[in-house]
Formats: structure tokens, sequence, C-alpha cells
RNA sequence: GGCGAGGUAGCUCAGUGGUAGAGCAGGGGACUCAUAAGCCCUUGGCCGGGAGUUCGACUCUCCCCCUCGCCA
């Protein structure tokens, strides 16, 4: 266990909740997050793991108009599902919560009043488009009108789509509401900006003293976008119900836009969580703790809101959160990574919803187990470019990698130790060289796969994993205990406890990336109490109403990222093969589910 | 149009100034504990295209092409 324990704050990018999760959003960022979060956890780091449901914006109204339902049944809806997923797939969140919670509402609302205090809000006039008919502000998408550029009689409000000029709004052509056709007209409207040219200064700082160890792509393209265009200020509010209303007089209808408000909720999650804990100052050792390293997980899609946006609001509260949200003089920690992934194609094409081309999560854990999946997604995780989901590469990979490799290894020696050695871990004697020559390389894993989960290149720590299983097949086919056991039982002793030792090794290494299946290992190797955790939904109440938030109570975890003690003589239960291999024909099957 | 990322063996990817690498697939072999898995050997590449710098470029510079994201 770690001395000095460091607080490592595990920040998920926050799902929209008007869409069903597919396998791009989960090895964009879901995954490699609780990959990362597991694995410092078993470093004995104090970790906090951190999301929740985008619950408010446009995407969500328009859904709940044209089913017509309130929002907040849609968001529910969705909600309800993440969290199923999630627990399916063993995503250890200490919390899953949402944007639409009192708590969040006071959280968001604090930070607008500190950047207003700070001297970084002004409001602005502008005109919008409002409905007669619906007594209310349009957003641009929900308006269509003619192209006054090229003609296009689908255009947005805001933008055409075909020829792709921005448009001036008082110049589109027979402009109509995309709700019920009515003629829209411009009306003047107020705004809050956040005014990101004057935190210009901090940004670029913040960046550059982060340049050597962000992913290039995420860096580079920050400073490079800043470089080249300054800048400017950017409405944070817009007329909308749905959302959460300002902290001051006069400005009703108005409700702080999403962009500005879902990132505040990696800041109001740790504070619910406190208050869940009942332990209300806890969140005080990863927000108002220098020392704390916050990694932000997301897709690239989202690099300016993480890189930009979100550290400028945090320079830009300085202490007056603190002193605004509970009469205290702390700075907020800024974010220490964004290891931003690409994206993941599905058969050589982007993934798309409404055409039902992708895999989605719920769906294929109806029909597979989740490791399998997250090994998939892992060793094939687009760290460094898009990648692509392949069904005859899952298939491909999961027997000739997973089963092959990892699950066949674990299966033949616990098998073959039971076969022989009536259910005992066999007491060894005095180890020969390459005995300890083969647990010493296993047990370089925790410095080597360490290492590079530690840098979040959680691929190649992956790979590395799988090498070691190698070596350990290589080994037992050069002892052959096969042979040994037949003239030389002792000899074969000394070789099925040393691979006994190597599994029980291999199983903590594998186990940030494949933990159910290291779990089931775990058991087989006669231990008790689990590696991890355990998750768990609850409902928690206020004055917005109800909702349900997924938990990590991690009192019962065992698990250490360190050598295995595994004791000789003691006893260990009947194995099963960890992984099922997969019929070649699941590949044309898959691919025919999934259809433009 | 601007800011970035990527384009290396059939597939998935590493490499980043000095004779092209890995895993998987393909071919051959010895073994049999194991989910016919594992182990050993092995066939595959003008490193997107063009020009330049250099004794020497996949690696540096410039131009171009293709894919993806963000911004306008």
């Amino acid at each position: 266990m770690t001395n000095n324990p460091e607080h490592i704050l595990v920040a998920v990018a926050w799902p929209y909740a008007s869409a069903d999760i597919h396998v791009g959003n989960i090895t964009g960022s879901y995954l490699p997050a609780d990959i990362y979060a597991r694995f410092h956890r078993l470093k004995g780091n104090k970790v906090l793991m951190v999301s929740g449901s985008d619950a408010h914006g446009t995407p969500i109204t328009v859904k709940s108009d044209a089913e017509g339902v309130t929002p907040e049944e849609v968001y529910k809806r969705y909600h309800a599902d993440f969290l199923e997923l999630f627990r399916k797939l063993g995503l250890n969140y200490d919390l899953f919560s949402s944007t639409h919670t009192q708590n969040h509402f006071k959280v968001s609302q604090s930070i607008f009043l500190a950047l207003q205090r700070n001297g970084y809000l002004y409001p602005e006039k502008q005109q919008q488009w409002y409905s007669e008919s619906e007594n209310r502000f349009l957003p641009d998408r929900y308006v269509e009108g003619t192209c006054y550029i090229c003609g296009y009689e689908h255009a947005r409000g805001d933008q055409c789509d075909n020829c792709g000029n921005l448009l001036n709004a008082n110049e589109l052509i027979n402009p109509r509401s995309k709700n019920d056709g009515s003629t829209p007209s411009l009306r003047e409207t107020e705004h809050f900006f956040l005014d990101l040219s004057k935190l210009e200064p901090k940004v670029v700082e913040f960046l550059e003293a982060r340049q050597e160890y962000w992913r290039p792509n995420v860096v580079k393209q920050s400073l490079g976008s800043i470089k080249a265009d300054p800048l400017h200020g950017r409405a944070i509010t817009r007329d909308l119900d749905w959302g959460i209303p300002l902290p001051i007089e006069g400005w009703d209808g108005k409700a702080l836009y999403v962009w500005f408000e879902a990132v505040i909720g990696y800041l109001s999650a740790p504070i619910e969580w406190s208050h869940l804990v009942d332990d209300k100052d806890a969140w005080h050792d990863w927000w108002y703790n220098p020392q704390a390293k916050a990694y932000y997980f997301i897709g690239k899609d989202n690099i300016p809101f993480h890189a930009i946006m979100w550290p400028a609001e945090l320079a830009g509260v300085g202490n007056a959160f603190s002193d605004i949200f509970e009469g205290k003089d702390s700075l907020l920690t800024l974010p220490y990574d964004v290891p931003a992934n690409e994206f993941l194609n599905m058969e050589d094409k982007k993934i798309s919803g409404s055409r039902n081309w992708g895999v989605w999560g719920l769906d294929f854990l109806s029909r597979y187990d989740p490791d399998p999946l997250r090994f998939y997604l892992t060793i094939n995780m687009p760290e460094n470019k898009d990648s692509n989901w392949d069904w005859d590469d899952f298939v491909a990979r999961n027997n000739n990698e997973l089963v092959a490799n990892w699950g066949n290894l674990a299966n033949r020696v616990l098998s073959f130790a039971h076969k022989h050695w009536e259910g005992q871990i066999p007491t060894p004697g005095e180890l020969r060289e390459l005995d300890k020559e083969i647990i010493a390389t296993v047990e370089s894993g925790f410095d080597s796969v360490g290492q590079r989960l530690n840098g979040v290149r959680l691929r190649a720590a992956l790979q590395e994993a799988l090498r070691l299983a190698t070596e350990v097949n290589k080994y037992l086919d050069t002892a052959a205990p096969w042979s040994e056991v037949k003239e030389d039982k002792e000899g074969a002793a000394k070789t099925i406890y040393t691979a006994i030792r190597c599994i029980d090794n291999l199983k903590v290494l594998f186990a940030p990336f494949l933990p159910h299946t290291s779990e089931k290992l775990h058991g087989y190797l006669g231990y008790t109490r689990p590696l991890f955790g355990k998750q768990f939904t609850e409902d928690v109440s206020d004055d917005l109403g109800q909702h349900t938030v997924l938990r990590y109570d991690p009192t019962d975890a065992s698990g250490t990222w360190q050598a295995s003690k595994i004791e000789a003589g003691s006893p260990f239960n009947q194995p099963a093969p960890l992984y099922k291999k997969l019929e070649t024909s699941v590949a044309d099957e898959e691919r025919a589910r999934i259809a433009e």
C-alpha cells in the first residue's frame, strides 16, 4: 500500500440524457476512466470518480416536444438506462448523479456569482427568434428557412447546412418554426457572457504549464486555436425554461447555458457525494488540495470545453466560489490532465444513432459478457487516432487473445492443479532458478503495466499484461508439468505452485481492465474477500424531487497492486473457464443487426 | 477557410535521423495439462504522394492528397 496516498479525481464525461450509450461512448471516456480509477484504487490512492447525466439542454427539450412528454421524463428514462449499463459493465463511479439536482443548481449558481463578482461576466443584447404561438424563444435549431446565399430551403436559423455559411437571422427568407410551422419573429433578448478574452492569459498559462505531458491533440489544438483566433465572449445563458435559473433578480425565463453548466458537475458531484457519505467536507481533499490530480476522461469532440472553457471558469472563479458557497478562502483544483480519446468507428463508418449504425451497450450486454467488451474496447482504444469496431476482429481477438492466451492459461493451471493435488495449492519446497525467474518476470508487471496505466496508455498497459501471460505459457511449456507429474511429482509441485503464483499476480494486473473475470479467478483461488467494492443505487430526494444515483461502496475491497503472497497448502476451488469462445458466425449475425 | 490529430505488413497498432517492428491472421514443426488452447520456426511492407535538407529520412522542412474532430 502506498505510504502517501495521492488524491485522484477521475472526472468522466457527462452523457446527454437524450440518446443511448454506444460502444464509441464507452471506449471514448467511460471505460478508460474506470480502468484508471480501478488501478489507483488498487494502488491505495484516494480515488473519487464522478459523473452524471446531463439533464438539461436543447436535445432533451427537442425530444420531449416530439414525444409530448416533459423534459424531466425524458432525462429520467435515459438516466435509468445509464445506471443499468454502468452497473452491468462494472463502471465503479463513486457517484453517478445528474445535473437536475438542487445541489448542482446551487453549485452552478455559486460559480456564476463568483465569476460575476470577479468581473468576468457581462450582459449583452441580441436578436433571437420568438414564437408567438408558443410564447417562447426558439433555439436556432428549431427554426428553418430559405438560405439567402444559396437558396437552400431547409437552412437552420443560424447556419445553412447546404452551403455551410453562417446566416444573419434577419436576412433568413421565409422563417418558420419546426414545431408548428408558424412564422417566428425576431425579438431582442439579453444574455450574460463569459469574458473569455479577459481570461485568455490565465488559460494560456494553464495550457503552457501542461504542454509537456498532455496528449498533443489536446494541447496543441487548444493553444493553436487561441493563437490563431483569440478567445472572445461567449453567452452563458439562454431563453429556456428547462435548466438552471440565474441566481439574480429580473432574469426570469433564462437558464444557464448547458456548455457552461454541465462541466460544473465535476465540482457539484463530489459535493453531493460528500453529503451522501456523511462527511460534508470530504470533497475538499480533491477540490481545495493543490496536490490533488484531476483527470478528465472525454472524447475529442469535447476538448475545447475541458481544455479551455472549464479551466477558464475555474481560473476566473478564484477563491470567490469557496467564499460564496461556504464562507471559505480556497482556490479550486485545475485539471491535471485531459486524456481525450479519438473516436471509434463501426465497420469503417461513423457510428450513427439515427441510422442504427452502431453497437449499443445494453443491447450488447444482453448477449455477451462485460469483460470481452472491455477487453476489445481497451486493446482497440482510440488513444492516438480513430479506431474501428469490426465484428470479425472482435470475435478473433476474443478467441485468439483473450481466451487462448490469458483465459486458457488460468484454466490449464488450475484444472491441472485441482486434478493432481486434490484442490490444494501444492507445496513446492525450494524453488528452482527457472521458477524464481518467471515469478520475477511477472512481478515486474506491477512496474511495467503500472507505469503505462499511470501515464494513461491503457492499450499499451493491457498489451504488456498479455505479454506477461505469454511468458507464463512459455514457462509451462518448458517445465512441462504434465511430464513431471509422472516421474517427479515434487518437481511438478514446484512448477504448479509457481504457475499459481503467476496467475494470482496476473489476476491483479488484469483487474483494472477485466474486473469481473479477475474477481471470479480470485474466488477460484480461494480468496473470500473481493478485489473491489460494490456498486449500488440509491434514491435521493431534494426540493426538485427525486433522483437515482449510482454509488460505490469500497468497504470489502481487498485487492492491492502488489505481488502475490498466496500460501502453499491452502485450499482452492474447482475452476471453470473464465471466457467463452465465440462462433465465427457471430460476426455475420451481429452485422445483420446493424443497418442503414 | 482556420486550429489540430491521423495515414507504417492481410488486420490492429508500435517506432521517430543510421540496415523496417509486435500481436493476430497465413505456412511449417515438435508436444498434449488446457476452451484443438499453448510452445518453436516462418512467409508478408518503394513506412499516403511529390520535392528539399543530410554521408544517410518512416523519422527533419515545404507542397499536395485522403480521413476525423473543433472553430468560423
